[in-house]
DNA sequence: CTGTTAGCGCGTTCAT
DNA sequence: ATGAACGCGCTAACAG
């Protein structure tokens, strides 16, 4: 049986009360007092119970983020970001992973709901729009990524179309002409919304330019994958289908289409220049280091938590917000 | 206030008892009063409290997995394995991150000695084996990594004598001669041991060829990142170093590697090869794709969770194992 | 098949 | 400065 505070209380010769008034120094405690506890709890090897601890608070100190995978570098880093700000707090991250799974999502919620957490990041994938709208809201939640909301949740996403725009307009104005979305939305195809507004940003750039892109330029991928990335440009290129841009819509993406140019003995800038969107730490050290889209992770961050403490300290009067902070380009070597 | 067992019980006309029995399934209850307190239940919007199971049980069905940090795509992957397996089982897995600190080490084990999770994978950096040697273990605890860990604790590490030994004797045979190893360790440095690991391995390929390495071709680092094995690679590449073979102590060092090269004209593998060691996801997708050892990842990891689970079922009387499942070299482009 | 009692370990409240 | 009592929400153990 684990140390509980009455043993060390019965060897101190107090009460539990004491013990916990040494420990969490909530009260004043005679020096006296004090030692003979400490010296209790160490020679019995005592060990605070922090599910006890929880049950009685009614809280954690934990708040959980719900992702899609964690080997996906993307969600690894955002896991990241998020466990130094909630440390600098004094709370802890617990990160869920839910494969995309529309089941693991709300389950992860659910175990939100069961107390453990004392609130929830959720960056939904799995579910769409008007399914994430019937969720119950009666935990702190904020909901992350590109999704359309309903506005009963706060939400922190990113400019995609602004965004691609952004990244569209500078492979134009770097002079590429046939610039493929990989990754993009055909009119009327059921893509994510995130493949939807990027595709938008790109045809407003072109726009912007006095243009009109061919839509064979629009390639749409079941996954945007590094895989997938490799093989349809492998694939483009033997078919010699004509393009001098790739704008992929994540940066995971562009690393599998610039290892596909390579292969294929296609020089990047010289005969194609490359942009991705997400701005990965890999992606300074890819060859060429790619240029990309910083969809603001640091503000999306640090918004969401801001969004999430007020919830979590029953700020129920303000009403559900939305962030989007505003994307910047980083421009490296892929485009010239 | 949330709603309790109790509130279900009265709204029933059941006994909170009824309600735990109708919600675990754990004793037979007749069909009236089950859909009577599943009504309740509904009608009220209940939801159990995790917490306050956890305590009365004394155990979480939770398992941490202690790592120095997320965003690099190594621990990444690995938290993903872990979750996948374990998921499988019903159980969560925790992801905690120390930043390498040993104070954030130490403070996880902890933590998990405070009833919040069952086991942990822990997943060693900031301290040494003596260090490590002194920790109480009183709790399932399964170390991962290449420490050398006292016998007082399973563990489960990966074979880098052995995989730096393929890489570099594949090196040889395919005619590389000066064969740099980066995050290497000079005799007497005061290494991880990792990089004295890897560095024997090293040593003992060339051994095996009959030759003897100079000592100027091992290149310590302070930490094996992208951005030093850009930097150092450059750096050589000036100072008119010659050699024409890099054997990197991980993939993504190779990452900086491959990157630095190209910048410098170097063309892989023509001029130079290089292995890494990780086999990382994204190594397949480098300019060009990395050939790396694979450690075993797989087998590393349900290996962990056998040791863990024996513990666990407080198994006591086996003894602690050690597990070092056989590295395996990937080739691919960046070789000949 | 259902209820009563009791306790997991902690900390708030009220008393001294 | 210290202690007693009680309850957070759930479920084993023991009735009946």
């Amino acid at each position: 049986m684990p140390v509980t505070m009455n043993d060390v209380a019965r060897v101190a010769g107090v009460s539990a009360m004491t013990v916990s008034n040494v420990l969490t120094g909530r009260r004043v405690v005679s020096d006296a007092t004090r030692e003979r506890v400490e010296a209790a709890a160490e020679q019995l090897g005592y060990a605070l119970n922090l599910t006890a601890r929880h049950l009685r608070a009614g809280r954690t100190n934990t708040i959980a983020l719900v992702i899609p995978n964690l080997d996906h570098p993307y969600f690894g880093e955002l896991a990241a970001r998020f466990d130094r700000l909630l440390r600098s707090t004094g709370r802890h991250l617990v990160v869920e992973q839910t494969g995309s799974r529309r089941e693991a999502e709300l389950s992860a919620l659910n175990v939100a709901r069961l107390r453990l957490y004392d609130g929830v990041l959720l960056s939904v994938v799995g579910m769409r729009s008007e399914e994430i709208a019937t969720l119950r809201s009666d935990m702190p939640v904020v909901i992350l990524g590109e999704q359309d909301v309903s506005n009963r949740f706060d939400h922190v996403g990113m400019d995609n179309v602004g965004g691609a725009r952004i990244a569209t307009s500078h492979l134009l104005s770097r002079g590429s002409r046939r610039i493929l979305i990989l990754g993009g939305a055909p009119e009327g195809d059921d893509a994510s919304g995130m493949s939807l507004a990027r595709t938008n940003g790109w045809r407003q750039a072109h726009h912007d330019a006095g243009m009109t892109p061919e839509d064979d330029l629009i390639i749409p991928l079941e996954i945007p994958s590094a895989e997938h990335g490799h093989a349809t440009i492998l694939r483009l290129v033997r078919d010699g289908f004509a393009f001098d841009g790739v704008f992929t819509v994540t940066d995971t993406l562009a690393t599998g289409v610039l290892a596909g140019l390579s292969e294929s003995g296609r020089r990047v800038p010289e005969d194609v220049q490359v942009v991705g969107f997400d701005s990965l730490d890999g992606s300074r050290f890819t060859v060429p280091p790619l240029t990309t889209i910083d969809p603001g992770h640091e503000e999306m961050a640090t918004e969401a938590l801001r969004l999430l403490d007020r919830l979590i300290e029953r700020d129920e009067g303000a009403p559900r917000e939305r962030v989007k902070p505003p994307a910047r380009l980083i421009r490296r070597g892929s485009t010239r």
